[in-house]
DNA sequence: CGATCTGTTGATATCCTTCAATTTTGGTGG
DNA sequence: CCACCAAAATTGAAGGATATCAACAGATCG
């Protein structure tokens, strides 16, 4: 299994091993996939609502957002995307997006193409399957959403989600102490929350006075995750990071031995 | 290609065919997937949250839904289940439901088993595309819900949903007039809009009023669609019925080609 | 044909928004 | 380093949308 050792795993590899742990080769594998990397400024589009979807990409640093611009001129914030997101993999089945994508901070994303995506999907089955569930957390995160824009009020929302931006980079390995980087405007956290910026630094500024959280020069710490957890009515496990059942994780076991002694002629020793 | 003849179809094949055109084994494929139905009264759990995934399903007849319990006792709705939705064919990666699924009035569902899913989708790599493009239909009626809880009024979330919920009947062509049997309570519109029921109650009185809906007996008419998706501000393009590019239907018509040389050994003749 | 759930109505309370400053922060050029 | 500017954060006052509470009417069902 990879990484006893004290090397440090790209995001990716963080976040994918929560599915299972990944071989070697499946490493090597995704790391492969983040060679050639574009860079978009903090503000840039980086995909727009209405154009046609090119390829799927990884996010490999910074912090991007999925977004709708409403006629109002409003914006809701749909999701967020963080180093290691595998993004969009399917999305051209579709003829055109129904939302773009932003950069919120400097973002670098390798974009793969749609032949690397089915070679990779044939030949490293339990990195397919790694793949298909972090797309199951990424829709669970969005049932979260839903349940927190429809059944709580201003705290909740708020609380509900530091704690996610918070565990996730934990999932990456990029926090260790409940303590990130947040470069989100009080005015972005309101488009997601589904309030407004002046109702968000109210809320801010409460859970500042009791204790709840420090944030300041876009430095988030949570100081009480056991009460803010109480504040959003909400543990951990929706993001599954528990991991697949035993006997999947065994299945792509076996898949991929059987597949070792399949195909050694092509799949074997290069790069 | 399938149905230009009068024979009604099923749910599956009407909703599956907004991807692009399937062929006629492709059809049969589908039906056969729908033989052994189990039945749900009406307020039955179909799956409860904290369990074990088992298998997927095909939702043949009648309506449920998913949704979450809060602590509160709360609940919200996260989705409605349509007949045709295919539900959950990826989600035994995961440990357990972090949603519990419940029949809104009698419904059938037919069960899928891994297997069979397996097969499905390697001899028919066309429907597994569709299956594909569903499962995207349904994460941009998610966005589109947080959408609407995010940054639209109770008018725009009623609007939203009742049009919502007409357009996926057409689409699966259990309407065409704008009108469909509702079994919903305005309790449960509610807990799917994060509105009370009373506050529900109020809009639908001021859409009859307004003549833009009519709504009795769980029967719902939209007498004024294009005010409706004003008031909504929506329009039917996030559902994506228009279907996949055309390159990428080729391409899986090409497949099916292959593939058909390929093992008619085995894939043939047999029910 | 009573019991229970759903729909309806009114009065009042609350949360959040809106509007309108003002202060603070961060970035940029001189 | 300072001057300047724009964006973000902060504060207060007032208004509006939705919730809450409570009661009752109507429907549905065994």
């Amino acid at each position: 299994m990879a990484d006893g050792s004290g090397r440090t795993q790209s995001p990716v590899v963080a976040k994918l091993s929560h599915f299972g742990p990944l071989s070697d080769e499946d490493v090597r594998a995704l790391d492969a996939l983040c060679s050639r990397e574009e860079r978009f400024e903090a503000g840039a589009e980086i995909v727009r609502e209405g154009a046609t979807p090119r390829s799927a990409f990884v996010l490999t640093h910074g912090m991007a957002c999925r977004y709708r611009l409403l006629p109002s001129g409003e914006r809701q914030i749909l999701a967020f995307l963080l180093p290691g997101d595998v993004c969009d993999l399917h999305v051209c089945l579709l003829r055109t997006m129904d939302h773009s994508i932003g950069a919120l901070v400097q973002t670098r994303l390798a974009a793969i193409e749609w032949n690397t995506t089915i070679a990779l999907l044939a030949r490293h089955p339990r990195v397919a399957a790694a793949l298909w569930w972090s797309a199951l957390q990424e829709e669970a995160i969005q049932r979260e959403r839903i349940v927190a824009l429809g059944r709580r009020n201003a705290r909740g929302r708020l609380a509900y989600l530091l704690c996610e931006l918070v565990w996730r980079q934990i999932a990456i390995g990029q926090s260790d102490d409940h303590a990130i980087q947040l470069p989100l405007t009080q005015i972005e956290l309101a488009d997601t929350l589904g309030l407004t910026s002046v109702h968000v630094n109210r809320i801010v500024q409460e859970f500042r006075r009791n204790q709840l959280i420090s944030l300041e020069k876009r430095r988030l710490a949570l100081l009480d995750v056991k009460r803010l957890q109480e504040i959003a009515g909400l543990n951990q496990d929706y993001l599954h990071l528990g991991g697949a059942p035993e006997e999947v994780v065994r299945h792509f076991d076996q898949l991929e031995r059987d597949r070792a002694g399949a195909d050694l002629p092509y799949g074997g020793g290069r790069d």
